[in-house]
Formats: C-alpha cells, structure tokens, sequence
DNA sequence: TTTTTTATTAATCATTTGTTTAATTCAATT
DNA sequence: AATTGAATTAAACAAATGATTAATAAAAAA
C-alpha cells in the first residue's frame, strides 16, 4: 500500500504540494514546481507520469493525513463526548494553524473533482465513529438534543474552520 | 461610476461570471468563455482588454452585489437586533441558494490576490453598520456577552456558509 | 448617399504549457 | 574493469492559450 519515496521524489512533492496549496492545481505549472524542488522538469513526468498524478497522490495524502488525525479524535475509547469536542477543537485549530491555505483549497479543488474524493472513506468514517456513537447514546438517554449528526460535526468544524479561511479578508 | 453595457457585453460578461465560478479563473480559457456566450474570440479583449481585467471587473461586481445586500440588512433602522441577525441567516441561505459556487470561489481568489479585495471598504462597511451598534448598546446595558463584534458576525457566516461549501463532500 | 465610426470576424502571433525524446551521467552488479 | 540499469539532463515537440491584426460588416453621422 505504502510506497517508498526516494528524495528526489519527495523533493518533488514538497514543492508541488507547496504550490498546488498557494495557487491551485491550474494556476501552478510543472516548471515551477521544478524549479522549486531545484530539479529537472522532466524528472516530474518519469516519477509521477503527469501533472494530474501527481495532483491526485498529493491530493489523497493529505486528505489521508488529515482524515487520520480526526478519527484518531474521534474514537478515542477513554474520552468522554465533551472532551472529544475539546480535543476535536484543539486538533482542528493546531492543523489549520499548521496548514492555513489546505481548507480553501480542498473545497476549491473538491468543486471541480468531487471525484477525487469519492475514493476516500471520508464520511463513512465519521458517522461509524466512537464519537458519532457517545452522540447518539445521550440522544437515548435524553441529555443532548436530536440533531443528524453529520450536521453536529458540521457545525464543529464550521465554527473553527471557516473564520480562518476569511482571515484574508478580515 | 456605474457603465452602461451593450447586450454583447453582458453576454461575455455573463458566461464568463459562470465559468469562473465554476472553474476558477485560471482553469477558464478565454476560448471557453467566447464560445459560452457565443461571441467571437477577438470581442473579449475589444470590449474588456485582457482576461484578468474582465475577470477584475466581474469580481468586483459580485462582491459589491453581496455586501450591499447584507449592508441593507445590517442597516435597517427598523429591526431589532434579533430580528437582523434572523434576516441576516435568510438572506445568506438565499443567497447561497442561488449561487452556491460563490464563497468558495471568493476565497479561494482572494487567497491568491488579497489585493483586489482591499479596494473594497468591505470589513469597514459591517463594522460601522446598526448591527454592531446595537450590539455594543446590548453590551453597555449588560444583556449580551461582550465578544469582538467581527468574531460575532464571523461565527453567523461561518455555521452558515461553511455548511454549503463542503455540501461536494457530505 | 457618402463618410465616418463602431462592431464583428477569421487568421495569425508569440508564449506558455505538459510531455517526450535521446543523450549522458551515475551507481550497482557481474 | 566492463556491463547493465536507473537517474538526470538539455533540447525539442505539439497543443493550448492570451492577445493582436487587418479586413469586413453594420450602424451612425455628415
């Protein structure tokens, strides 16, 4: 499954992945990515084939990474549904801080292929998780109120999530 | 200040708004936008220059259109400040209704050229409204909790933008 | 009607862009 | 040391792209 990147290779990736977060897939052209990594331009097409492949490598990767680290959160067995919130935050923010441009520009990439997504787990994860499942048990038991949960979540993320994506404006 | 456009000109003008909406602007080809409102290639640089500059002008408009909106609403001298924050929410759900590929694509344009944006007096426009003015007044009396006027507005938008920008995904 | 200005068209130009080729260098294996 | 395969390079190609030109058609003004 996991492939052994050379330094080269992640040379490669570093700078496109760069790139592609600044400007978007279109706007960012292989030789800058070249130049960026400090290599040759046709070393691009012999490790990743095209452009798009590597698009789509950077594009799941990080989405993985980012997919991971949440349900990492979000089925953790010794937290209660409260901390799981807080912790969820924190991740949230420490991750947007980290990477401030990846919100924007996976929306923005998303509009254009939702299928790229589509291969990911990614909502399926979140609803069969320990979180979504404590969610649903208070529900039961009368302590929270009846919300679908994926607009629970939404709205976590929402709140944390979209404020950093005005910053530019605001 | 305002220009009268000829029908050819809104026919560009048109077609163009869409593509970018959809595609971004450097995924949209001057080509594409000719043969979208059925117009001949050489028309768009005789009426709007260059790509960028009818992209400018296109850009300026929808984002005045929008705050003047939400303007109208934050500056009723009749409603309450409840009753704006309501309004408010109806007015960006129509709105984002009716153009859903918008606040992903301003803020993925503006990330690359927060430039463009800062001609317009956008934040300043809200933080002078009613609105906050009577939030502050609700403060001073010691009925709302004091927070920055901008993180309140901020968090409106955020729970209900942010919902329809990942709707690709959910 | 004639003239002048404006609008529209097809063709073309100069770059840029993604990709490929063919040659060369480098490293590992025999 | 010779050979083989992988890594790297400069150069080139073909298609696409933003923009312009020069000619024509249409509209307005004289």
């Amino acid at each position: 499954m996991k492939k052994e990147y050379s330094e080269t290779e992640i040379k490669i990736k570093t700078a496109a992945k760069s790139l592609f977060l600044k400007k978007g897939y279109s706007a960012t052209t292989t030789r800058e990515i070249a130049k960026e990594s400090d290599i040759n331009l046709a070393l691009l097409n012999y490790y990743f084939t095209s452009k798009w492949k590597l698009f789509e490598i950077i594009m799941f990767e990080t989405l993985f990474d980012f997919l991971s680290k949440m349900v990492e959160v979000y089925n953790d067995e010794k937290t209660s549904l409260e901390e799981k919130i807080k912790l969820t935050c924190e991740k949230y923010i420490d991750m947007t801080i980290a990477e401030p441009l990846l919100p924007t520009f996976v929306l923005n990439e998303l509009k254009n292929n939702p299928t790229s997504f589509l291969k990911m787990p990614s909502t399926k994860m979140i609803m069969k998780s320990r979180l979504v499942a404590q969610y649903q048990e208070g529900v039961k038991k009368g302590i929270y109120t009846k919300v679908e949960p994926i607009h629970f979540v939404t709205n976590i993320m929402s709140l944390i999530v979209f404020p950093f994506m005005c910053s530019p404006i605001l």
